[in-house]
DNA sequence: GGGTCTTAGTTGAACGCTCAAACAACTACC
DNA sequence: GGTAGTTGTTTGAGCGTTCAACTAAGACCC
């Protein structure tokens, strides 16, 4: 037997269904328009950004982004044909790739980062209350732990 | 000049992020693979369902699933080609359809309901305690309200 | 050192989404 | 009763994602 969601559970379940989509519309759009990035591709971006010497091994960069290898090879793909990213081979295995953040790329991110903080900012944490964002961060946590294979720190 | 994310937002943000994408891949893949059903098409089937006669017009139908005309449309193209949807003109309105639920798209989303309602129950509901949805229901109505053009219900 | 297994990454097709453009039927106005 | 504008819906191209199949290089082992 199916135990069936109540009416109290079923409101919560549309409420973040709904917050699900609308956020990835926004953030999605607004990137989009003012900076010519898909959503995917910024985080990408960042990761590199972040990483010693701007470059990564396509699987950590995978795991980093959350995506599938297919997914990163693809984008990767279309991301060096724009010319903000560049691939190199690892030298210490040779089955391996580097991708490495130009220049080019760096200064896209740079261009798009305040737009997309701004949209954020508006959407999330100008409407929430600091308890609030504590709430919804506890949330999140605990149903992304809960999902994935490997929890991650609960900070 | 613009105001960056603190690190205690930041954390926030990525937990929303990644809840966002676990949870749509999660429900997307149970549906997917139980059901052969995309998330997008078990939305309008359910939408479908609950109306009068088991049918609404187009433009109602993408209201209540929160989509665009154009993405209703090449959905119910879809679910016409499996039979699980039926296209009506609509008498009054030489301009509008009528999208009715067959009984065999009736079937499939029976056998569908309690698959995607058990992988909900135990990505969010199993993981938090009562207290716990209604602050993630807080968050999530607050965001919505503040993202979508027209607020709603916030019971 | 030649099998077999595993790991890193790519490829291509299928699919749903978005966007902009199109089309047709209704409405208003003069 | 035309013509201009609006509304309801469809269409097609472009794109990112997924999935399954594939290539190729390391690792292991006898």
């Amino acid at each position: 037997m199916t135990r069936w969601l109540s009416d109290d559970e079923q409101r919560t379940w549309r409420a973040l269904v709904e917050m699900n989509r609308l956020l990835g519309e926004v953030t999605d759009r607004q990137l989009q328009h003012d900076a010519g990035i898909p959503v995917a591709y910024y985080a990408i971006l960042v990761a590199l950004s972040e990483a010693p010497d701007r470059s990564m091994r396509m699987s950590a960069l995978a795991e980093a982004v959350e995506g599938s290898q297919s997914r990163l090879s693809h984008a990767v793909a279309r991301l060096a044909d724009r010319g903000w990213v560049r691939r190199r081979r690892c030298d210490s295995d040779g089955r391996g790739w580097y991708a490495e953040l130009t220049d080019e790329g760096f200064e896209a991110l740079q261009a798009a980062a305040p737009g997309h903080v701004t949209a954020v900012r508006s959407a999330v944490f100008d409407v929430l209350s600091t308890p609030q964002q504590h709430a919804l961060r506890e949330a999140a946590t605990l149903i992304s732990q809960n999902l994935r294979p490997h929890p991650v720190d609960v900070t």
